[in-house]
DNA sequence: TATTAGCACTCTATGCCTCTGAGTGCTAAA
DNA sequence: TTTAGCACTCAGAGGCATAGAGTGCTAATA
């Protein structure tokens, strides 16, 4: 945006003035801090307001930014924020205390992130996987009941239990893992074909299903490895901001919220950035178009993605709550990292061996 | 309650007008219905309201049915009410088109009856399991890598990837099988204590901690058998309910119930019962007290009980509410019921000849 | 004796009015 | 180019009268 630095500096104290104080403000309250008379920043604001950078409820009352305004300063004006020893202290604390189970992770860090912004947050995955299986074994517990074993690429472990009631013997066991091993190790979920499993059935002999049976297993448990899960958290908070007391427009937002399969269509931040800002009516959903959100992102194992997202007003401390985000990703990267891909989601917390 | 025949038809034509209307029921309103001048009824007004059965929000309006009121209505007045076969019919469809995972029944179970009633539903799980162990069996990847496998006395199976970076070999696998499989079988969480650990160490000759590591994962598979679960569906249709028009009543409740652990302290029906209905103060909960909780339960297998409470304020539909829930709790009951015990809850999606 | 019609009374909700004050835009002076 | 000054605008608060719903009480009625 091309206007001068002394409209800069107007609309970044606008922002920050209008951040805190949720009122509309005045020429007056924001003049001694720069230096200018009242009059001269009432010249200022409205240019800024022709250019479309601020709003007016109505004539006699002061100025509020409009998105564009929002935009400019997210872009231009807004300092960096960088977290105090205090700060990333009480946030690593946090962490450490509350996140110890990387089955509730997406939960749990998304409960943290509410706690700490008091917005809603909602934390998903994203991306897909294209998860391969390594290995199958089978268990024979006794002649009608097979436990079906399988290792796939990220060392996740998935089984079942599978009974038949014509019975299995140690041979067929046998027949069965030499044929799943050679035949659908390094294969994706979309690779199990109807063709495959047929020509697996004739070769294991197998009239009862039984080939059938642990496929499907198979094709399910690569799906269930990266799933996609959604959390809200926090949803109560939004109640305290003066742009959600209206009762209304709190549950249409609420309601949009609650509504995973809506969630999961919110985007991520692009390869470049860590942290994503959309403003208002940047927001692709209809439902969001005067609140904004900030999303940032961390590597969950494989191409699967965590997404972290803080909804709120457009009068929302961007620099502050991007700032939390940032540095919550980045540990959360570490965390992660630390264990090289995703060990063992969903399969019990980490024994004393894992790094 | 000992109370004229007239006196409670007057009082369950207030309840019944009430909860339609939300408005407080004056003595005009209801004298057509009743046959009686509206003179009659507002002495018979005035003497509920001395029993405080009724309140008067203010001299000059109509009255309100109280908390003692509406346990009057629902312990004698309220009409039994049974579902129309049109619904039973769309409930079944819901049941059968949106529960097909168990792995998601609770929370699914949940957002059904949200859709339904239109108020917050919380579902959770309550009771503790006992849960033992079955058999061990050990499965070695590489001489670095073991999978251990342990089925349950309900036919759960979970796993778990253990790294040994000192290394194991076949001989140590059929000693740990043989030594796990006569020493942990038959034992619950709280018996695996550290002296069995250490013997089983001994007999192993193990000094790299894999016994304990393996004896770790016993215990959480034991406690994770039969985790307390909590959700909350339709929070945000709290505030279509003019009780819960001002936005800090609802942030309390809201808050309330996105809160895990206090929605596990929530009561579950009496053994006899499968319906308790909580009526404002009833509630031990402080910010529940004037809210109403409708609660219900059905077996998960084992001692686990599945609860499907619905939160609103006490002006409520009770034998609408009701209805559904018993009869949702009874098709669940079912629905569950038609697999024995609860079948591989937490491990993939049934199989075609899991019964 | 139980019920009802009638009536005075109470109290909230609504609409209307005025007043206040914050904030503006414009003009003229510095 | 900046600023002081001033007239103007408009939302919001407070005061006031009014309408209307509903009550409690009394006296008449069945």
């Amino acid at each position: 945006m091309d206007i001068s630095d002394r409209k800069k500096r107007i609309l970044r104290a606008i922002v920050e003035s209008y951040v805190e104080s949720a009122e509309p403000v005045g020429s007056k309250a924001i003049c001694s801090d720069l230096g200018l008379s009242s009059a001269t920043i009432r010249n200022e604001m409205a240019e800024l307001t022709a250019l479309g950078l601020l709003e007016q409820p109505h004539t006699s009352a002061g100025r509020v930014p409009s998105s564009k305004g929002y935009r400019v300063y997210v872009n231009e004006l807004m300092h960096d924020r960088t977290l105090s020893a205090q700060e990333t202290f009480e946030l690593n604390n946090a962490l450490r205390q509350r996140i110890t189970k990387l089955d509730s992770l997406l939960a749990d860090a998304g409960r943290l992130v509410a706690d700490f912004t008091h917005y809603p947050v909602y934390a998903l995955t994203a991306g897909s996987s294209g998860m391969k299986i390594r290995r199958f074994d089978f268990i024979l517990v006794d002649k009608n009941t097979l436990i079906v074993v399988v290792m796939l690429d990220n060392d996740q472990v998935k089984n079942k239990l599978l009974h038949f009631p014509a019975g299995i013997d140690e041979a067929l066991v046998r027949k069965l893992s030499t044929v799943f091993n050679s035949g659908f190790t390094g294969l994706e979920s979309s690779e199990i074909t109807h063709e495959l499993v047929s020509a697996c059935e004739t070769a294991c002999g197998d009239t009862e299903g039984i080939v059938a049976s642990v496929a499907g297993f198979a094709i399910a448990a690569l799906d269930e490895a990266a799933p996609r899960q959604a959390y809200l958290s926090g949803a109560a908070s939004i109640l305290e901001h003066p742009e959600y007391r209206d009762p209304d427009k709190a549950q249409r937002i609420l309601a949009y919220l609650s509504d995973d399969s809506k969630l999961m269509t919110l985007p991520a931040p692009d390869e470049s950035g860590e942290v994503k800002i959309l403003i208002g009516p940047e927001n692709v959903a209809e439902e969001l178009s005067d609140s904004s959100v900030v999303v940032a992102s961390y590597d969950l194992g494989g191409d699967v993605k965590g997404l972290l997202g803080v909804v709120g007003p457009t009068r929302m401390d961007y620099a502050n709550i991007s700032a939390h985000l940032s540095y919550l990703a980045r540990e959360l990267r570490i965390f992660l990292g630390g264990a090289g891909t995703l060990p063992q989601l969903g399969s019990g917390p980490p024994g004393p061996d894992e790094k």
